[in-house]
DNA sequence: AGCATAGTTGAGTATTTTTGTCAACAAAAC
DNA sequence: GTTTTGTTGACAAAAATACTCAACTATGCT
């Protein structure tokens, strides 16, 4: 039940051009460098991304990437479900899964995890890139007024 | 963000023991039939489950596993904490996970993952097997006087 | 005692998913 | 036209998952 490494390389990435998108585009290279992680994955990543609608590439010296939505109307949720698909515990809860399981009609479980997962789906559609760019300064704040 | 067979697997052969306990002793082989899954497998879940004290195993002809508790004592999150580990939505929201990140002190995002998981975790330690059995018994009655 | 019925356990394996890398390409700026 | 940057598809290593097999142990029955 844990989210995969796409699912929260994609939020930080995010985050990150979120962060710092004042500065204009926002290259891959910056963006592997801050959070450690593999240019080229960012790359896939960020193609999905860009299919879906949610950022922009632009090539050429300059180039980078460019969120396409302000940061308070994109969620995690509907980020993770770009790169991950559907937010379910269970295959059979989504509309494909539930043709390929025979049991899925009077399955008792189902109902349940069902529920949990569209639980699940509003949280983390409740929060938004803004959300956590306000979370980020405050961690900031916190570290500069303890000093 | 699945649920491995392992949980779904061992939650749905736990109903099966809570809806037939009535009857006794129960052999991995019915509730193989019933659910349709391998009875070794079902005996690698149990081993789990036995250690954790929530079935226990007895051998020898007319045996079978009974549950150790009573049903509403018994959580749909307690059992998948037994066979997948801690209900967490990234590993480092974990006590052993936490020391493997660098970044763990100062991560953003693991604050969202840390509250999520929490939620996530109550909403399934508040289902108990006792619930799952009246749903069990609302859908067999709805059944019948829709004939 | 001996046989049949069950659960126990560890080892091993096939499959799938995940997590990337590589190389060739395309577009834009200068 | 060269450099910088993103695009794309194919491929591969690694990890996790989902099992199976075989030998064993315990118990009840005759």
């Amino acid at each position: 039940m844990r989210l995969s490494t796409r699912g929260r390389y994609a939020v930080r990435a995010m985050l990150d051009l979120a962060l710092h998108q004042g500065e204009g585009l926002v290259p891959r290279a910056a963006i592997a460098r801050r959070q450690g992680l593999s240019p080229t994955y960012i790359a896939h990543l960020f193609r999905r991304l860009e299919r879906a609608g949610l950022v922009e590439g632009v090539k050429g010296p300059g180039g980078g990437y460019r969120l396409r939505r302000h940061p308070a109307e994109i969620s995690v949720g509907e980020i993770i479900r770009v790169v991950e698909g559907p937010i379910a515990l269970v295959h059979c809860v989504t509309p494909e899964g539930q043709k390929r399981c025979r049991r899925a009609a009077d399955c008792v479980t189902r109902g349940l995890w069902r529920e949990v997962s569209e639980a699940l789906a509003e949280m983390l559609d409740r929060v938004t890139l803004q959300d956590l760019c306000a979370r980020a300064e405050e961690r900031k704040e916190a570290s500069i007024s303890s000093m």
